[in-house]
DNA sequence: CGGTGCGCACCTG
DNA sequence: CAGGTGCGCACCG
């Protein structure tokens, strides 16, 4: 209920700041919910991250300062671009995410925030890349984020490094931090994660399509996932063995991303910088405890956590698919782990899929319709091309490249089982 | 004082 | 050139 309110109020805000030609950042946000709706800045700004997480909302950061944008519009334009390459954008998606977990997972929301921002506006406004010199610093710290990005081989230690670190420290700030200690583990990990990618290896494998959009995919994606990764050990385990193994293993066609990594990283680290670092460093922390504190209590006793965790995994899976192409073999190996937990996907899981699929107006339409992961598996041709009322263009993609995906993975490993 | 409207400059593709 | 973004200012209640 509150959800789908808050998305509605946030994003209506968003649009009318925008309209009205103001920064819709983190301050003019809350206080239009305020005045509005009357919700508190406080939770205004937790539900804020949770859209920025679900890429619904996206957190740029233009001009050295942070903006918020309405995801929908943004992938529009950008996509509008890609156009045909679904696949390319899925691809990126998936990346990301996997390789992500690891970055967000300290800063949190506003890393994460920025990263999707900068991948969804990528290709629009770079400019907030361009602006934001002064940010690039605090850029380096979030890095860890872009850095991630890098597709083969050198996530997987980055990621695999910094599951650990984020599972140990502690899970995310901003959607669900589970331990007490919710915004210094953040900004510890992040560091470290950080560190060690930078210190390693700069992982730029983009994929063919858009190195850029391929990196602010990935950034987004890795706040998604980092946040919940932490919180069961279960899950846990699934992702980072699916991640490594995804990325590393992807060894036949996927194989592409990694030959175009090094030209594009350059891109990828100047991009990511200005947009990650001023947000992170300096504007988040006080909104990150917030979410932190009230998350916290409310996970301990809640279920909220459980769909968190759901939730990276499910993304990593689909995401490792849709890099390999969808096609591999290893990624219907890597479906069928995911599967498993498809039955147990909440309809905030199903729509933080489908945005992070590169889907983010369609994924309100999963919400709203309350498509969990049952649902989904259910769901025919024809539901998804009319019983949602979105576009016959991204219905038949979400249905052909994913919905069936999932679907075929799943009955598979029932049938297996 | 806060919300709103918008001219204009700046960026990017 | 087109289109997005947002600063800065003026206006309104």
């Amino acid at each position: 209920m509150s959800e789908s309110k808050y998305r509605e109020w946030i994003l209506d805000t968003i649009d009318s700041l925008r309209s009205r030609k103001a920064r819709p950042d983190l301050e003019r946000i809350c206080r239009m919910v305020r005045r509005r709706h009357g919700s508190e800045p406080d939770r205004t700004c937790a539900e804020l991250e949770k859209l920025i997480q679900e890429q619904t909302v996206l957190k740029v950061n233009y001009k050295g300062s942070i903006s918020y944008r309405n995801a929908a519009k943004v992938q529009r334009r950008s996509r509008k671009k890609d156009d045909v390459s679904l696949a390319s954008a899925a691809r990126r998606s998936a990346m990301e995410e996997a390789s992500h977990s690891d970055l967000s997972n300290g800063d949190s929301a506003l890393g994460a925030v920025d990263q999707d921002e900068e991948d969804l506006e990528g290709d629009t406004s770079m400019a907030m890349d361009t602006d934001s010199n002064p940010d690039e610093e605090g850029a380096e710290e979030s890095h860890d984020g872009p850095v991630r990005p890098s597709p083969s081989p050198t996530h997987e230690d980055a990621s695999l490094q910094c599951a650990p670190i984020r599972a140990v420290s502690a899970p995310c700030s901003p959607s669900a931090p589970q331990p007490g200690s919710g915004p210094i583990c953040n900004s510890v990990s992040a560091p470290d994660c950080a560190a060690t990618q930078k210190a390693g290896e700069r992982p730029n494998s983009l994929p063919p399509s858009s190195p850029r959009a391929l990196t602010h995919n990935e950034w987004a994606y890795d706040s998604a996932v980092c946040p919940v990764e932490p919180q069961h050990p279960g899950m846990q385990r699934d992702k980072v063995e699916l991640n490594p193994v995804d990325l590393s293993e992807t060894p036949s066609p996927c194989v592409s991303t990694n030959g175009k990594k090094d030209s594009e990283s350059r891109e990828e680290e100047s991009s990511l910088s200005s947009d990650q670092l001023v947000p992170d460093s300096a504007a988040q922390p006080e909104e990150v405890r917030k979410d932190s504190d009230g998350r916290l209590q409310a996970v301990s006793s809640s279920p909220d956590n459980s769909t968190l965790k759901k939730i990276d995994t499910p993304y990593s899976a689909a995401e490792g698919a849709l890099l390999n192409g969808g096609t591999c073999d290893q990624v219907s190996v890597k479906v069928e782990k995911i599967n498993q937990n498809l039955l147990q996907w909440t309809v905030a899981d199903v729509a933080s899929y489908f945005s992070a699929a590169g889907f983010p107006e369609q994924a309100v339409a999963f919400r709203t319709q309350e498509i969990d992961g049952k649902s989904l598996l259910l769901m025919q041709r024809s539901d998804v091309l009319t019983g949602l009322s979105i576009r016959l263009g991204p219905a038949l993609k979400i249905y052909e490249r994913h919905i069936k995906v999932l679907q075929r993975t799943h009955f598979l490993e029932c049938d297996d089982i």
